[in-house]
DNA sequence: TAGGCCATCTGGTCCT
DNA sequence: AGGACCAGATGGCCTA
């Protein structure tokens, strides 16, 4: 759960530090200069006092008592436990950020100085959206695999459906559903897949969200090097330069990834 | 200029 | 008690 921040904490969050971002810092993303006293470091500034009554104010009956406790502090403690938790806070969210990124960097998306980052939402839509087409992907390779193998001493067996692997009369959305992405559902047409019922995620791939609507005509992409791995052309990874069944057309691996491409490009908007 | 996105502050709550 | 997590508020930047 932790293992984000245990493995990104410096855990060295001194007082002392704090005090110099609050002073020096003002964004490291943006460099904007302000001539007014509106900054945000400004913003936190502010008094303890101040920052009481500042967000909400929702009064509560245990205020009194924690008024209290609070009112035993010099006004400088109570400062500087304030510089010590924004300091927190801010470096929880800085690392956060750091996930994000890290999350980005795995996205089939295009990456490059040219490129916008994608949203934090967008990246979590879209990387929703890939573990959906992976996990399906995954499992018509294993499928195929038991299709191959005739279902008996295949490796990939997987679980309770290799014995019914390439049956003919294998009930829809039993066992080893068609790739709602790579099959029915890559008509776009909004048949619901067979899928839908066994993997219900996948029913939700595309949620009403504008983020995620279905760009209507894609003109040409203007994306990086990362692209092409996802347009379907070669490529070093095992999953690309493994065998391409006889049945699976290249079409269905690759529409698929390119869907998911145009849905990043979608989503850089 | 409105809206989206973001960073930060802040108080509350939960957990260790 | 202290830290982590969360949600609300605020204000800045950027783009359509």
């Amino acid at each position: 759960m932790n293992s984000d921040s245990s493995s990104l904490s410096s855990r060295a969050s001194s007082p002392d530090m704090e005090e110099m971002y609050l002073r020096d810092h003002h964004h490291h993303h943006h460099h904007h200069h302000h001539s007014v006293s509106s900054t945000q470091s400004e913003v936190g500034q502010r008094g303890p006092g101040e920052g009481l009554s500042r967000a909400g104010s929702k009064g509560s009956s245990s205020e009194s008592s924690k008024y209290k406790i609070k009112k035993q502090l010099s006004e400088q403690d109570l400062q500087q436990l304030r510089l010590k938790i924004n300091g927190r806070e801010r470096k929880r969210m800085h690392d956060l950020n750091l996930a994000m990124d890290g999350l980005r960097e795995v996205m089939p998306y295009a990456h490059g100085p040219s490129v916008r980052k994608l949203s934090k939402i967008a990246t979590l839509l879209l990387a929703r959206n890939y573990i959906l087409m992976l996990t399906s992907s995954l499992e018509e390779m294993k499928r195929l695999v038991g299709e191959i193998y005739g279902g008996h001493h295949s490796a990939f067996h997987c679980g309770t459906v290799a014995h019914s692997a390439g049956h003919p009369a294998h009930p829809p959305g039993a066992v080893h559903p068609v790739h709602p992405i790579l099959g029915g559902a890559l008509s776009s047409g909004g048949n619901p897949s067979p899928l839908s019922a066994s993997l219900p995620a996948i029913g939700a791939i595309r949620p009403p969200h504008s983020l995620l609507k279905t760009p209507p005509a894609p003109p040409a992409l203007q994306l990086g090097g990362g692209f092409q791995h996802w347009a379907g052309l070669p490529c070093p990874c095992s999953i690309c330069q493994m065998p391409p069944p006889p049945h699976l057309s290249a079409l269905t691996t690759t529409a698929s990834l390119a869907r998911i491409s145009t849905e990043a490009k979608d989503l850089l908007k």
